[in-house]
DNA sequence: GATGAATGAGTGTTCATTCAT
DNA sequence: TATGAATGAACACTCATTCAT
């Protein structure tokens, strides 16, 4: 037990924590005003710690706006690496994936918006962040089993690209979180409102099933 | 006088002109780096005019961005304008609708991604922007008047709010433009690929068609 | 007469000297302090402008750098081309020659200083400026045509390379203005005493002829 | 108790040995960039130690710039003290002496830089550093005992002062390492390469013997 | 209606140095 | 003796905007 105390070198904790306190503010800072908006000053009178820690840390303000990306999507791979679809009946399963994609993006706006920022920056950033694409090969690999298994026992078309379901369930899901304003303003609709949003959750997860389903 | 006269139409026609071409370069520029990311010394270069001229016509950054907000969107509306689709049989109809509005958001990606940025900044802007929502209520209005019609004739299901109907394939338009960088990263799969558009296409308005039509 | 004032827009004027006030700040400065030791908010403030017009103008602390070390040779080369040796004898021309050398340097501390920082940063912005080598030919050619003269006449040995003789000239004059304190520190001589200044310009002359003399 | 007492020793040895590590790596980082243009992290990180290690032997950047100026005197002085020139005849001396010195320079110019970089900084770290006046003492004794049995043989002139005589020397030895860059580009003659070295070599002690013969 | 010059507040970044362990 | 973490002051540079002509 005394062990444990000693074990890990305190410094080292707090440096941690240090790291951490800095990406949690310069997530919350790059989603809200998107990289060229957010101020390095701003993120730092926020922080714990200082201007000069960043460039410690993260090497500047790219540096930085990369790690934010890389953590936001190492938190979606920990969730999804939880939720296990496949024991559930064809249709079960992809329903109950439907909804937690599209509750994901609910819940994790600021998920969203960095995406949003990444692609008006034409995707630079994310491109240098190894390891994204072995996540999302394997969210595609769980969708095709599901497919497939649909598709064999005879519930689901047969022949249909996860990755094409996953783009359908995807847009249906981004664009609740990510277009809010503008459709709030042109439509006076919020999507952020919780009967909109209970309603918009049944009818994406209805649309895209009917859409699978054997007809 | 008769040449005075003359000469004001002339300057105003040239007057028009300028302001045409300034926003030309910042609908360009706002939409390739976003608002905060863009540039007034970059857009004056790139003008037939000067730097003054933008504070002169626009009063700002502010009020150009406006300036090419208002105009995207009035671009569209014009669009709109020209194409009817309510003497086609309503599935027709629909299926017309559906690929219209997927093809203009192919189309225009500065449009795209000036919404994009509009979200980024929380629609703070196109709040200010008098007439986009009439416009956007009669893309409602002819939607449901399709919608209502397919019911009627029984080809259609009862009850479908229009909203609901528009802001699917709204979804389903967008997300192929707007999330093309970071889909092509993730996914290997690039949305912009003549091949991919196709296949898009017919899948957004397959699946739209099936969530409407009477099961 | 008014036609003088008229012609040139005062703006224009104001510009220049705005330039030219910037440029001996910050010639003062390099020179003081060399280009890493040198404070762009420093020069910024002897300025009768702004930091910001250094960037103006300028582009930078290196673009200002350079601009100062071009003037620095150009102001040589109109001093050059001002004073005539050739119609003297060759032994009076090279002592005039030498003289003059010697003089300008003790007379432009700031230039030697400029060139002494270049050499700490290995010439690489001198080498980014037109124009120097030509200048540099023309007082070879000047020095090679005194050499000839002298040693048709016999006065002088035959075979001399006025690249040489100019590099122990140079060297001569050189070291006086640039090691000054470090002299002044190992020998309690004070090159930049007046004393000492004629003496050692008598010296120089007297070793350069008295090797450049036939024996 | 033994093993105490032999540890200390060692630990003094490594003590020395760090300090001397840091002390090289220093020295190239001077003389490469300057007092002002050196980094104090750029030099930890090439030392087999540590930043802190700077501030403990040496206190900071400019009491490590010091020790890097001093040791190389020092270095100069341990170089001289081995040669011996009194045992030749006048001429031959001072031929040595010459060759030497040119010599040195040419292969030390770290030592000609660092020299460089104290005048750009007026000579005030030099002059807090004891010991290397007297050094230059014996330099100029050394010489003064040279051209006084040169003159007592009738082979040199009579009344030269040793000073005058070596800062001649000097100055020719000197810039051809210092001016490098700016001459080469000027001139298109580099200084470095090895035939431009021996001929500039022998012109040099040509030029000063010639000058201090009796004529 | 049009142009080049000018500006102040801010913006990302780097520096030598010190602290806690 | 040694190390990684931390700091504040300074640093080069950029921005949207306005002025004088």
């Amino acid at each position: 037990m005394a062990a444990e105390g000693a074990a890990k070198p305190k410094r080292k904790r707090e440096a941690a924590e240090t790291r951490e306190n800095i990406l949690q503010v310069a997530t919350a800072e790059f989603s809200e005003k998107g990289l060229a908006g957010a101020r390095i000053d701003e993120i730092a009178l926020r922080t714990n710690s200082s201007k000069r820690m960043i460039y410690y840390y993260f090497g500047g303000k790219d540096g930085l706006y990369r790690a934010v990306l890389e953590r936001a999507y190492a938190r979606i791979r920990a969730q999804e690496q939880d939720s296990r679809f496949e024991d559930l009946a064809p249709e079960q399963a992809l329903r109950a994936m439907i909804g937690h994609n599209f509750d994901y993006h609910y819940e994790n706006p600021e998920f969203v918006r960095l995406v949003m920022n990444e692609n008006v920056h034409h995707g630079e950033h994310i491109a240098e962040i190894a390891g994204i694409r072995d996540r999302n090969r394997s969210v595609i690999a769980q969708l095709g089993a599901i497919l497939e298994k649909g598709a064999a026992q005879g519930v689901f078309q047969a022949g249909l690209d996860p990755v094409d379901i996953h783009s359908t369930i995807s847009a249906l899901s981004f664009y609740n979180v990510s277009n809010r304003y503008t459709f709030r303003n042109n439509f006076g609709v919020d999507f952020a409102a919780p009967g909109v949003r209970a309603k918009r959750r049944e009818q994406v997860v209805d649309c895209v099933l009917t859409w699978v389903l054997k007809r």
